[in-house]
DNA sequence: TCTGGGGTCCTAGGACCC
DNA sequence: TCTGGGGTCCTAGGACCC
Protein backbone atom coordinates (compact mmCIF):
# COMPACT_ATOMS: atom_id res chain seq x y z
CA UNK A 1 0.00 0.00 0.00
CA UNK A 2 1.00 3.67 -0.39
CA UNK A 3 0.29 6.48 1.15
CA UNK A 4 0.32 9.89 0.14
CA UNK A 5 0.73 12.79 2.65
CA UNK A 6 -0.15 16.03 1.74
CA UNK A 7 0.09 19.67 3.48
CA UNK A 8 -3.52 21.46 3.27
CA UNK A 9 -2.68 24.81 1.84
CA UNK A 10 0.61 24.33 2.28
CA UNK A 11 2.31 28.29 2.01
CA UNK A 12 -0.69 29.69 4.04
CA UNK A 13 -0.27 26.76 6.62
CA UNK A 14 3.74 27.83 6.63
CA UNK A 15 2.64 31.48 7.42
CA UNK A 16 -0.02 30.40 10.03
CA UNK A 17 2.42 28.16 12.10
CA UNK A 18 4.34 32.12 13.09
CA UNK A 19 1.13 33.79 13.11
CA UNK A 20 -1.35 31.81 15.00
CA UNK A 21 -3.81 34.55 15.65
CA UNK A 22 -4.78 33.60 11.43
CA UNK A 23 -6.15 30.32 12.33
CA UNK A 24 -9.63 30.69 11.29
CA UNK A 25 -9.31 33.47 9.35
CA UNK A 26 -9.19 33.80 5.50
CA UNK A 27 -5.17 34.10 4.27
CA UNK A 28 -3.98 34.20 1.08
CA UNK A 29 -0.13 33.98 -0.36
CA UNK A 30 0.75 35.43 -3.36
CA UNK A 31 3.13 34.23 -6.19
CA UNK A 32 6.03 36.09 -7.13
CA UNK A 33 6.10 40.13 -8.28
CA UNK A 34 2.84 39.74 -6.12
CA UNK A 35 0.81 38.33 -8.66
CA UNK A 36 -1.42 35.58 -8.49
CA UNK A 37 -3.02 33.48 -5.77
CA UNK A 38 -1.18 30.40 -5.13
CA UNK A 39 -2.33 28.99 -1.90
CA UNK A 40 -5.61 29.97 0.25
CA UNK A 41 -6.88 29.16 3.62
CA UNK A 42 -9.83 27.51 3.60
CA UNK A 43 -11.76 30.69 4.44
CA UNK A 44 -10.29 32.12 1.30
CA UNK A 45 -11.60 29.48 -0.93
CA UNK A 46 -14.87 29.84 0.48
CA UNK A 47 -15.05 33.56 -0.45
CA UNK A 48 -14.67 32.58 -4.12
CA UNK A 49 -10.74 33.40 -4.26
CA UNK A 50 -10.05 31.03 -7.29
CA UNK A 51 -6.69 29.51 -7.65
CA UNK A 52 -4.28 31.01 -9.73
CA UNK A 53 -6.28 34.06 -9.55
CA UNK A 54 -4.78 37.58 -10.19
CA UNK A 55 -4.68 39.60 -7.35
CA UNK A 56 -5.35 43.22 -8.43
CA UNK A 57 -8.62 41.42 -10.18
CA UNK A 58 -9.87 40.89 -6.28
CA UNK A 59 -8.50 43.73 -4.55
CA UNK A 60 -12.31 44.94 -3.29
CA UNK A 61 -13.28 41.54 -2.03
CA UNK A 62 -9.96 41.47 -0.10
CA UNK A 63 -10.37 44.42 1.82
CA UNK A 64 -13.90 43.88 2.14
CA UNK A 65 -13.55 40.72 3.77
CA UNK A 66 -10.20 41.41 5.25
CA UNK A 67 -8.07 39.04 3.66
CA UNK A 68 -4.40 38.77 4.87
CA UNK A 69 -2.50 39.23 1.97
CA UNK A 70 1.46 37.50 2.08
CA UNK A 71 3.82 37.34 -0.69
CA UNK A 72 5.33 34.28 -1.51
CA UNK A 73 8.40 33.23 1.08
CA UNK A 74 10.08 30.25 -0.21
CA UNK A 75 12.84 30.31 2.38
CA UNK A 76 10.46 29.78 4.63
CA UNK A 77 8.33 27.37 2.87
CA UNK A 78 11.61 24.97 1.58
CA UNK A 79 13.10 25.21 5.14
CA UNK A 80 9.35 24.10 6.89
CA UNK A 81 9.09 21.50 3.84
CA UNK A 82 12.21 19.75 5.10
CA UNK A 83 11.03 19.57 8.51
CA UNK A 84 7.57 17.77 7.38
CA UNK A 85 9.48 15.41 5.48
CA UNK A 86 12.31 14.86 7.76
CA UNK A 87 9.03 14.16 10.18
CA UNK A 88 7.80 11.56 7.77
CA UNK A 89 10.74 9.66 7.45
CA UNK A 90 11.42 8.61 10.56
CA UNK A 91 7.31 7.28 9.93
CA UNK A 92 7.69 4.61 7.76
CA UNK A 93 10.65 2.75 5.60
CA UNK A 94 10.62 4.16 2.75
CA UNK A 95 9.48 7.60 1.81
CA UNK A 96 9.79 9.71 -2.06
CA UNK A 97 9.29 13.54 -1.67
CA UNK A 98 7.05 14.00 -4.70
CA UNK A 99 7.23 17.71 -4.04
CA UNK A 100 7.46 20.95 -1.52
CA UNK A 101 4.36 19.49 0.17
CA UNK A 102 3.95 16.11 -0.77
CA UNK A 103 5.19 12.85 0.24
CA UNK A 104 4.45 8.95 -0.63
CA UNK A 105 5.27 6.35 2.11
CA UNK A 106 5.11 2.88 1.68
CA UNK A 107 2.76 1.73 4.16
CA UNK A 108 3.40 -2.15 3.77
CA UNK A 109 4.50 -3.04 6.86
CA UNK A 110 1.86 -1.39 8.54
CA UNK A 111 -0.76 -4.56 8.25
CA UNK A 112 -0.38 -5.76 11.92
CA UNK A 113 -0.50 -2.27 13.71
CA UNK A 114 -3.63 -1.10 11.27
CA UNK A 115 -3.10 0.76 7.83
CA UNK A 116 -5.06 3.42 9.34
CA UNK A 117 -4.58 3.61 12.38
CA UNK A 118 -0.38 4.46 11.57
CA UNK A 119 -1.72 7.56 9.27
CA UNK A 120 -3.86 8.69 11.91
CA UNK A 121 -0.74 8.54 14.28
CA UNK A 122 1.17 10.18 11.20
CA UNK A 123 -1.02 13.07 11.27
CA UNK A 124 -0.97 13.51 14.66
CA UNK A 125 2.60 13.87 14.72
CA UNK A 126 3.77 16.34 12.07
CA UNK A 127 1.42 18.31 13.10
CA UNK A 128 3.04 18.41 16.84
CA UNK A 129 6.59 18.57 15.47
CA UNK A 130 5.69 21.29 12.76
CA UNK A 131 2.46 23.11 13.13
CA UNK A 132 1.73 21.61 9.59
CA UNK A 133 -1.49 20.06 9.07
CA UNK A 134 -1.62 16.97 6.63
CA UNK A 135 -4.31 14.75 4.73
CA UNK A 136 -3.35 10.98 3.99
CA UNK A 137 -4.89 9.05 0.99
CA UNK A 138 -4.24 5.58 0.83
CA UNK A 139 -4.26 2.94 -1.99
CA UNK A 140 -2.94 0.27 -3.78
CA UNK A 141 -1.51 2.55 -6.21
CA UNK A 142 0.05 5.54 -6.24
CA UNK A 143 -3.06 7.20 -8.37
CA UNK A 144 -5.38 5.63 -6.12
CA UNK A 145 -3.32 6.84 -2.81
CA UNK A 146 -3.86 10.43 -5.09
CA UNK A 147 -7.43 9.96 -5.78
CA UNK A 148 -8.03 8.66 -1.75
CA UNK A 149 -6.21 12.23 -0.86
CA UNK A 150 -8.67 14.24 -2.44
CA UNK A 151 -11.73 12.37 -0.55
CA UNK A 152 -9.51 13.11 2.71
CA UNK A 153 -9.84 16.60 2.14
CA UNK A 154 -13.04 17.07 1.00
CA UNK A 155 -15.11 14.83 3.02
CA UNK A 156 -14.95 16.17 6.66
CA UNK A 157 -16.08 12.55 7.78
CA UNK A 158 -12.65 11.27 6.44
CA UNK A 159 -10.85 13.09 9.61
CA UNK A 160 -7.91 13.68 7.50
CA UNK A 161 -7.46 9.85 6.70
CA UNK A 162 -9.00 8.06 3.42
CA UNK A 163 -8.03 4.49 2.94
CA UNK A 164 -9.08 2.87 -0.09
CA UNK A 165 -8.73 -1.23 0.30
CA UNK A 166 -11.32 -3.49 -0.65
CA UNK A 167 -12.74 -3.49 -4.61
CA UNK A 168 -15.95 -1.71 -3.86
CA UNK A 169 -14.82 0.97 -1.88
CA UNK A 170 -12.35 1.60 -5.18
CA UNK A 171 -14.89 0.94 -7.02
CA UNK A 172 -17.96 3.81 -5.51
CA UNK A 173 -14.81 6.15 -5.02
CA UNK A 174 -13.35 6.01 -8.57
CA UNK A 175 -17.25 6.92 -9.56
CA UNK A 176 -17.48 9.93 -7.74
CA UNK A 177 -13.99 11.17 -9.32
CA UNK A 178 -14.46 13.68 -12.00
CA UNK A 179 -11.96 12.06 -15.16
CA UNK A 180 -10.25 15.94 -14.44
CA UNK A 181 -9.53 15.10 -11.20
CA UNK A 182 -7.64 11.94 -11.77
CA UNK A 183 -3.44 12.42 -11.11
CA UNK A 184 -2.06 13.35 -14.86
CA UNK A 185 -5.17 14.14 -16.63
CA UNK A 186 -5.17 18.10 -17.03
CA UNK A 187 -7.07 20.54 -19.55
CA UNK A 188 -6.72 19.32 -22.57
CA UNK A 189 -6.96 15.71 -22.17
CA UNK A 190 -9.96 16.29 -19.82
CA UNK A 191 -11.93 17.51 -22.70
CA UNK A 192 -10.74 14.77 -24.88
CA UNK A 193 -11.93 12.20 -22.78
CA UNK A 194 -15.36 14.20 -22.14
CA UNK A 195 -15.81 13.85 -26.01
CA UNK A 196 -15.56 10.04 -26.02
CA UNK A 197 -18.08 10.03 -23.25
CA UNK A 198 -15.68 9.13 -20.60
CA UNK A 199 -16.71 11.82 -17.41
CA UNK A 200 -15.36 9.68 -14.04
CA UNK A 201 -12.49 7.84 -12.97
CA UNK A 202 -14.70 4.65 -13.23
CA UNK A 203 -15.15 5.26 -16.92
CA UNK A 204 -11.74 5.69 -17.41
CA UNK A 205 -10.59 2.50 -15.76
CA UNK A 206 -13.49 0.19 -17.84
CA UNK A 207 -12.97 2.06 -21.34
CA UNK A 208 -10.74 -0.04 -24.12
CA UNK A 209 -7.11 0.04 -23.87
CA UNK A 210 -6.45 0.47 -27.21
CA UNK A 211 -8.93 3.59 -27.52
CA UNK A 212 -7.27 5.12 -24.20
CA UNK A 213 -3.78 4.45 -26.02
CA UNK A 214 -4.71 5.49 -29.45
CA UNK A 215 -5.87 9.12 -27.24
CA UNK A 216 -3.32 9.53 -24.13
CA UNK A 217 -0.34 7.09 -25.71
CA UNK A 218 1.68 5.52 -23.03
CA UNK A 219 0.75 7.46 -20.23
CA UNK A 220 -3.00 7.02 -20.74
CA UNK A 221 -2.50 3.31 -20.66
CA UNK A 222 -0.10 3.09 -17.49
CA UNK A 223 -2.91 5.48 -15.61
CA UNK A 224 -5.71 3.42 -16.45
CA UNK A 225 -3.55 0.57 -15.33
CA UNK A 226 -3.15 2.15 -11.99
CA UNK A 227 -6.74 3.05 -11.53
CA UNK A 228 -7.76 -0.81 -11.57
CA UNK A 229 -4.87 -0.99 -9.10
CA UNK A 230 -2.12 -2.41 -10.81
CA UNK A 231 0.78 -0.53 -9.92
CA UNK A 232 2.98 0.77 -12.61
CA UNK A 233 4.81 3.95 -10.64
CA UNK A 234 7.19 2.45 -8.14
CA UNK A 235 8.59 4.81 -5.39
CA UNK A 236 11.36 7.43 -6.18
CA UNK A 237 13.92 6.82 -3.35
CA UNK A 238 16.35 9.03 -4.65
CA UNK A 239 15.86 11.79 -6.57
CA UNK A 240 16.97 11.39 -10.13
CA UNK A 241 19.90 13.92 -11.12
CA UNK A 242 17.95 17.23 -12.93
CA UNK A 243 18.53 17.31 -16.58
CA UNK A 244 17.83 21.00 -16.83
CA UNK A 245 17.70 24.00 -14.14
CA UNK A 246 16.04 27.64 -15.04
CA UNK A 247 15.56 30.78 -13.57
CA UNK A 248 12.98 33.08 -14.44
CA UNK A 249 11.36 35.99 -13.60
CA UNK A 250 8.51 38.35 -14.10
CA UNK A 251 9.50 42.22 -13.73
CA UNK A 252 8.22 44.52 -11.71
CA UNK A 253 8.03 46.94 -14.35
CA UNK A 254 8.47 46.52 -18.15
CA UNK A 255 12.07 46.48 -19.40
CA UNK A 256 13.24 48.13 -23.14
CA UNK A 257 16.61 49.39 -22.35
CA UNK A 258 19.41 46.51 -23.90
CA UNK A 259 21.61 47.37 -20.52
CA UNK A 260 18.83 46.57 -17.92
CA UNK A 261 17.92 43.08 -19.47
CA UNK A 262 21.75 42.11 -19.76
CA UNK A 263 21.62 42.74 -15.43
CA UNK A 264 18.59 40.79 -15.08
CA UNK A 265 20.15 37.84 -17.75
CA UNK A 266 23.65 38.04 -15.75
CA UNK A 267 21.91 37.77 -12.30
CA UNK A 268 19.41 34.75 -13.69
CA UNK A 269 22.45 32.97 -15.10
CA UNK A 270 24.75 33.29 -11.88
CA UNK A 271 21.94 31.97 -9.64
CA UNK A 272 21.51 28.83 -12.73
CA UNK A 273 25.40 27.95 -12.13
CA UNK A 274 25.01 28.21 -7.92
CA UNK A 275 22.23 25.91 -8.52
CA UNK A 276 24.51 23.69 -10.72
CA UNK A 277 27.60 23.69 -8.29
CA UNK A 278 24.74 22.42 -5.49
CA UNK A 279 23.43 20.08 -8.01
CA UNK A 280 26.97 18.91 -8.83
CA UNK A 281 26.61 19.09 -12.51
CA UNK A 282 28.34 20.65 -15.69
CA UNK A 283 25.96 22.20 -18.52
CA UNK A 284 26.86 22.62 -21.92
CA UNK A 285 24.31 24.97 -23.36
CA UNK A 286 22.71 28.20 -21.96
CA UNK A 287 19.48 29.04 -23.16
CA UNK A 288 18.24 32.79 -22.96
CA UNK A 289 14.51 33.61 -23.28
CA UNK A 290 12.54 37.34 -23.20
CA UNK A 291 9.22 38.68 -23.98
CA UNK A 292 6.64 41.09 -23.36
CA UNK A 293 3.71 41.36 -21.72
CA UNK A 294 0.86 38.73 -23.12
CA UNK A 295 -1.84 40.02 -21.52
CA UNK A 296 -1.65 43.70 -22.90
CA UNK A 297 -3.49 43.33 -26.11
CA UNK A 298 -2.33 47.25 -26.74
CA UNK A 299 1.47 46.47 -27.05
CA UNK A 300 3.44 44.89 -29.34
CA UNK A 301 4.15 42.07 -28.78
CA UNK A 302 7.37 40.11 -28.67
CA UNK A 303 9.19 36.36 -27.57
CA UNK A 304 12.29 35.17 -28.31
CA UNK A 305 14.60 32.62 -27.40
CA UNK A 306 18.34 31.93 -28.31
CA UNK A 307 20.90 29.65 -27.39
CA UNK A 308 24.45 29.32 -26.85
CA UNK A 309 27.01 26.63 -26.11
CA UNK A 310 29.67 26.67 -23.63
CA UNK A 311 33.27 25.81 -24.81
CA UNK A 312 33.62 22.78 -22.02
CA UNK A 313 31.04 21.78 -19.53
CA UNK A 314 30.85 24.00 -16.96
CA UNK A 315 28.90 25.20 -13.68
CA UNK A 316 31.33 28.76 -13.81
CA UNK A 317 28.97 31.83 -12.93
CA UNK A 318 31.38 33.58 -15.40
CA UNK A 319 31.10 31.15 -18.41
CA UNK A 320 27.55 30.94 -18.09
CA UNK A 321 26.96 34.44 -17.77
CA UNK A 322 29.17 35.22 -20.59
CA UNK A 323 27.13 32.52 -22.79
CA UNK A 324 24.28 33.77 -21.47
CA UNK A 325 24.76 37.35 -22.49
CA UNK A 326 26.04 36.28 -26.40
CA UNK A 327 22.49 34.12 -26.10
CA UNK A 328 20.65 37.64 -24.80
CA UNK A 329 22.53 39.87 -28.28
CA UNK A 330 21.11 36.83 -30.40
CA UNK A 331 17.70 37.65 -29.57
CA UNK A 332 16.96 41.45 -28.27
CA UNK A 333 14.75 43.75 -30.47
CA UNK A 334 15.20 47.49 -29.41
CA UNK A 335 11.12 49.20 -29.51
CA UNK A 336 9.27 46.69 -26.91
CA UNK A 337 8.80 46.69 -23.55
CA UNK A 338 9.82 43.44 -21.52
CA UNK A 339 7.91 41.75 -19.05
CA UNK A 340 9.88 38.30 -18.19
CA UNK A 341 13.38 36.98 -18.53
CA UNK A 342 15.03 33.43 -17.99
CA UNK A 343 18.01 31.93 -18.41
CA UNK A 344 17.86 27.70 -18.32
CA UNK A 345 20.65 25.44 -18.29
CA UNK A 346 20.94 22.11 -19.98
CA UNK A 347 22.80 19.32 -21.16
CA UNK A 348 24.13 18.22 -18.30
CA UNK A 349 27.31 15.83 -17.23
CA UNK A 350 28.09 14.91 -13.57
CA UNK A 351 31.18 16.95 -12.38
CA UNK A 352 33.52 15.05 -10.64
CA UNK A 353 36.53 16.39 -7.89
CA UNK A 354 39.52 16.72 -9.64
CA UNK A 355 38.72 16.46 -12.87
CA UNK A 356 38.17 18.90 -15.61
CA UNK A 357 37.07 18.12 -19.19
CA UNK A 358 39.39 20.10 -21.71
CA UNK A 359 39.06 21.71 -24.81
CA UNK A 360 40.29 19.90 -27.64
CA UNK A 361 42.18 22.34 -29.31
CA UNK A 362 42.90 24.49 -26.26
CA UNK A 363 44.95 22.83 -23.51
CA UNK A 364 46.49 25.68 -21.23
CA UNK A 365 43.40 26.15 -19.71
CA UNK A 366 44.01 23.57 -17.34
CA UNK A 367 45.52 26.03 -14.68
CA UNK A 368 43.07 28.63 -15.38
CA UNK A 369 40.43 26.45 -14.91
CA UNK A 370 41.34 25.31 -11.47
CA UNK A 371 41.39 28.49 -10.23
CA UNK A 372 38.06 29.61 -11.70
CA UNK A 373 36.42 26.52 -9.39
CA UNK A 374 38.36 27.73 -6.51
CA UNK A 375 37.05 31.17 -7.21
CA UNK A 376 33.44 29.97 -6.96
CA UNK A 377 33.84 27.70 -4.00
CA UNK A 378 35.05 30.93 -2.26
CA UNK A 379 32.25 32.68 -3.23
CA UNK A 380 29.79 30.27 -2.61
CA UNK A 381 31.14 29.61 1.14
CA UNK A 382 30.99 33.68 1.62
CA UNK A 383 27.52 33.69 0.23
CA UNK A 384 26.90 30.85 2.56
CA UNK A 385 27.78 32.16 5.75
CA UNK A 386 26.88 36.04 4.89
CA UNK A 387 24.08 35.94 3.01
CA UNK A 388 23.75 35.36 -0.53
CA UNK A 389 24.15 38.03 -3.06
CA UNK A 390 27.37 39.27 -0.64
CA UNK A 391 29.77 38.08 -3.78
CA UNK A 392 28.63 38.17 -7.01
CA UNK A 393 29.48 39.00 -10.66
CA UNK A 394 29.82 42.86 -11.32
CA UNK A 395 27.29 42.39 -14.35
CA UNK A 396 24.32 41.37 -11.56
CA UNK A 397 22.15 43.95 -10.94
CA UNK A 398 18.79 43.47 -9.76
CA UNK A 399 18.09 47.15 -8.93
CA UNK A 400 15.91 48.24 -11.79
CA UNK A 401 13.84 45.16 -12.75
CA UNK A 402 13.06 43.25 -9.65
CA UNK A 403 9.83 42.05 -8.76
CA UNK A 404 7.33 43.43 -6.23
CA UNK A 405 7.21 42.01 -3.03
CA UNK A 406 5.11 43.90 -0.78
CA UNK A 407 4.21 42.04 1.98
CA UNK A 408 6.39 39.10 2.72
CA UNK A 409 6.65 37.47 6.16
CA UNK A 410 10.36 36.94 8.45
CA UNK A 411 12.75 34.26 6.38
CA UNK A 412 11.98 33.61 10.84
CA UNK A 413 13.71 30.01 10.02
CA UNK A 414 16.88 30.62 7.69
CA UNK A 415 17.97 34.51 8.62
CA UNK A 416 19.30 35.07 12.03
CA UNK A 417 18.51 38.37 11.88
CA UNK A 418 14.75 37.92 10.83
CA UNK A 419 13.83 36.10 13.93
CA UNK A 420 10.61 36.47 15.30
CA UNK A 421 8.56 35.81 18.70
CA UNK A 422 5.32 33.86 18.46
CA UNK A 423 2.17 34.24 20.86
CA UNK A 424 0.73 30.54 20.88
C1' DT B 1 -0.73 49.90 -12.57
C1' DC B 2 -1.33 45.06 -11.48
C1' DT B 3 -1.78 38.04 -14.34
C1' DG B 4 4.32 32.94 -11.20
C1' DG B 5 8.15 29.72 -11.47
C1' DG B 6 10.36 25.32 -12.15
C1' DG B 7 10.26 21.05 -13.71
C1' DT B 8 9.20 16.12 -16.38
C1' DC B 9 7.81 12.91 -20.11
C1' DC B 10 6.38 11.76 -24.76
C1' DT B 11 6.11 12.08 -29.80
C1' DA B 12 7.27 13.28 -34.41
C1' DG B 13 10.37 14.53 -37.79
C1' DG B 14 14.83 15.40 -39.66
C1' DA B 15 19.71 14.46 -39.96
C1' DC B 16 22.94 11.42 -39.45
C1' DC B 17 25.53 6.68 -38.85
C1' DC B 18 26.89 1.80 -40.66
C1' DT C 1 11.64 0.13 -64.38
C1' DC C 2 13.99 -1.06 -60.50
C1' DT C 3 17.31 1.44 -55.15
C1' DG C 4 17.44 -1.74 -47.60
C1' DG C 5 17.30 -2.07 -42.86
C1' DG C 6 18.24 -0.77 -38.38
C1' DG C 7 19.68 2.36 -35.52
C1' DT C 8 20.90 7.08 -32.65
C1' DC C 9 20.73 11.89 -31.61
C1' DC C 10 18.69 16.32 -31.61
C1' DT C 11 14.99 19.67 -31.55
C1' DA C 12 10.46 21.51 -31.18
C1' DG C 13 6.10 21.27 -29.44
C1' DG C 14 2.54 19.67 -26.53
C1' DA C 15 0.90 17.57 -22.60
C1' DC C 16 1.28 17.11 -17.67
C1' DC C 17 2.74 18.05 -12.46
C1' DC C 18 3.36 21.06 -8.12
Amino acid sequence: MFALIDCNNFYVSCERVFNPALNGKPVVVLSNNDGCFISRSEEAKALGLPMGGPAFKYRDLLRKHRVTVFSANFPLYGDMSSRVMTTLGALAPEIEVYSIDEAFLDMGGFRRLGTAEHAAHICRTVQRHTGIPVSIGIGPTKTLAKAASRLAKKNPRHRGVCMLSKPDEIQEALASLCIGDIWGIGKQWSKTLQSLNIHTALDLSRAPAQMVRQHLNTPGIRMQEELKGHSCLPLELVRPPKQSICTSRSFGRTVSAYEELQQAVATFAGTCAMKLRREGSLALTVTVFIHTSHFDGAARQCRGSGTAALNQPSQDSISIARAAERALASIWQPGYGYKKAGVAVSGFSPAMAGVTELSLFRNDRAEQEKRRQKLMQTMDAVNLRYGSGTLRLAAENTETWKPRQKQRSARCTTVWEEIVTVRV
